[in-house]
DNA sequence: TTCAATAGTTCGCTATTATTGAACTATTGG
DNA sequence: CCAATAGTTCAATAATAGCGAACTATTGAA
């Protein structure tokens, strides 16, 4: 099976948040992940079940390795959640700012 | 001589802002314009000055296509200024949150 | 006015990254 | 065991970024 990259929380940085968070379809997946408060599956998080399946995996793949958010397996699903807490302690309130005008 | 685009302030996009900012050269301009709160050249306000001219000529570019600075041209130099009002009316505290995580 | 210097843009090429269909893997229900 | 489901990986193409070289516009000096 496949191993996710997940970055320690000294490793997440402010440019690849910016930049992962910098496309509009990675925007409303973070978005519904936070507005929904769980754990979502790719598919349920997608904003759009017209995307390919091969360019959403990629924009989750981009989403892990910026820290954004964490994957793990659940059966054949995925659960993706947004690490929260690890962007609140680095950068205080940025998330919650960036969210407030992504609704 | 050469035009530049500026987007309309309706034209401003936060997926926009984010991507133009996700890049740490592009982030730290920035950060070099709304910290020395003034107009500065091009050269001035690179982060450093091993950078090719034209690569960042494009990053210029990109920070006017996104809305987050306005140039003009001033004699020889262009002068650059963040358009701080401008994205703080479209998305308060925003642009403020950013920068204060950037330095 | 003519010339050289300066500040940036544009061009053209290369390198990296994104998109997506197709094939593949892992899990589960029947 | 087989089919269905969820997602990854692969391979090919498309779009974007980086940068040297040539170009443009402005200005100061001879």
């Amino acid at each position: 099976m496949s191993k996710f990259v997940h970055p320690s929380k000294d490793d997440i940085t402010l440019a690849n948040i910016l930049s992962a968070l910098g496309d509009p379809i990675r925007l409303k997946i973070v978005t519904n992940l936070i507005q929904d408060k769980a754990c979502l599956s790719c598919s349920e998080a997608s904003p759009c079940p017209s995307i390919p399946k091969s360019t959403l995996s990629n924009h989750f793949r981009i989403l892990r390795e910026a820290g954004l958010i964490r994957t793990t397996k659940q059966g054949v699903e995925h659960q993706n959640a947004v690490r929260y807490d690890d962007i609140e302690d680095k950068f205080p309130g940025l998330l919650k700012t960036i969210i407030k005008h992504a609704g």
